[in-house]
DNA sequence: CAGTGGTCTAGACCACATG
DNA sequence: ATGTGGTCTAGACCACTGG
């Protein structure tokens, strides 16, 4: 059996029966798609299924559901949107980690902020050397045409992707970057070599758009979903910027907590 | 002729024609009702369409596209989703103002804290004694059962609703609230009226998630369209609180901007 | 009442990812 | 080669809104 095809006699296709079992409400009060939403957003919430578990394919669950492709896929739709389900054409439909909202306190040192039990690591996808963005000409007081160091990671908590950052470094603060970031994987350590041991916040600008293809693949969305970006500005004591931040989270995975001293 | 009924000789209908004139691409490289969305958002985007004007309705823009219907709701979905228009339905599709990203410091004076050239107005929609939310009953420090008042406004910029904020305060802190409010219709008046000249943020909290019915409708976007929410707390300089608000932004027409000091 | 957006069906073709 | 999600069509019925 190829691996993509799906099993019928997967576990998951009983519960969705019995998910589809019940008739539906007369659909002049509530269109049927939306009632199969109901149904499959409450599964997820209360975690009847699996995280990362693989969903039967739609002409599948059109037919389990006693329905047409297209009243399924508006479900389906919706249930992506929101971050419940994740589709890859070609391959199937996932279960994402319900969408517990995590509390993020202003600190600099994420693992600190996260208000969370679950077990945080991180993922380096790319170190590269690239032109400056025009904030980074900006913040850096950099020549146009000059260059920085652009470092895109992804946070998991549970191994699930929760927040995907692009980081942009000067090379004039921090000259060994490749070298120490390299060798230890720590933005901390890398200031420790260069002699930052303290720093501070200088600013943090929050808004709302739709997922890149590259931020929706990090973060195992759906193209376009709807994302918060956190776009934050490192500082030493001394005032000068140390690191540009561009930070994108899933649009119900947070809240962000900004208390006043 | 009925009012709902789209004339045939709105000039809209010209340039939505001009729009359609150009051939497809490949639609292999890009979908069609993607590449109406692109030209459509695009219109929107460069306020080609007057904000606040009517579309023609789904079959006869299906067929100036020369699509399918259902293949024109899918670019309108999308419109939609991301603020470009705005369906109502029994009624027919209009055009939003530009999603323009206001930039927000976290002053407590929404018209100095907004970068802005436009005319800031207020709308109150009501004011009502209420039994108080739970996050009333802790911040105010109330009993169960006890009420507070309800305020829920809009603001509007150049005569488009931006910003939707339902305000909750203690008749305890504020008790001639109805009447000076009644009569201003300010709250800082309000609270000058009740010796309290100066206050201070004590806590910002910023979310994402979907509009409801409610917040949708204030803010003319479709229900379940994504919006960014921030609860604040203020309290006055001895710390006690005298309000606590919780504002929905359209997800894509503001930019929170929290300095550090 | 007529026109609107919202839902639903049946059927078809396509590009993509995987084995 | 196969099954997957993504797109598109033609046609139908419905509930809501306003005049």
């Amino acid at each position: 059996m190829a691996k993509t095809t799906f099993p019928d006699d997967d576990p998951i296709v009983d519960q969705l029966s019995a998910l589809a079992a019940a008739p539906y409400e007369n659909k002049t009060t509530r269109s049927i798609w939306l009632q199969i939403y109901d149904r499959l957003s409450e599964a997820c919430r209360i975690e009847i299924f699996e995280p990362g578990a693989r969903l039967p394919g739609e002409y599948k669950l059109a037919e389990l559901f006693g329905v047409n492709r297209l009243t399924m896929r508006n479900a389906l739709t919706r249930l992506q949107r929101e971050g419940f389900l994740h589709a890859r054409k070609g391959v199937g439909i996932f279960v994402r980690p319900p969408a517990k909202r995590y509390v993020i306190k202003d600190n600099m040192r994420f693992a600190n902020s996260l208000v969370t039990t679950g077990a945080i690591s991180t993922q380096t996808l790319s170190v590269e050397k690239r032109r400056a963005s025009p904030e980074a000409q900006k913040y850096y007081e950099l020549p146009p045409g000059a260059h920085t160091v652009e470092l895109h990671r992804i946070r998991l908590l549970d191994d699930a992707p929760l927040y995907y950052a692009v980081k942009e470094f000067s090379l004039k603060v921090l000259p060994r970057f490749f070298e120490v970031y390299g060798e230890f994987g720590s933005v901390i350590k890398t200031y420790e070599a260069h002699g930052i041991t303290t720093y501070k916040r200088s600013e943090t600008r929050v808004l709302g758009g739709f997922a890149s293809r590259a931020e929706a693949e990090a973060l195992h969305l759906s193209p376009k979903t709807p994302v918060i970006y956190v776009h934050s500005i490192n500082a030493d004591p001394s005032g000068r910027v140390i690191e540009l931040n561009r930070g994108c989270w899933p649009l119900t995975s947070v809240e962000l907590v900004f208390p006043s001293p």
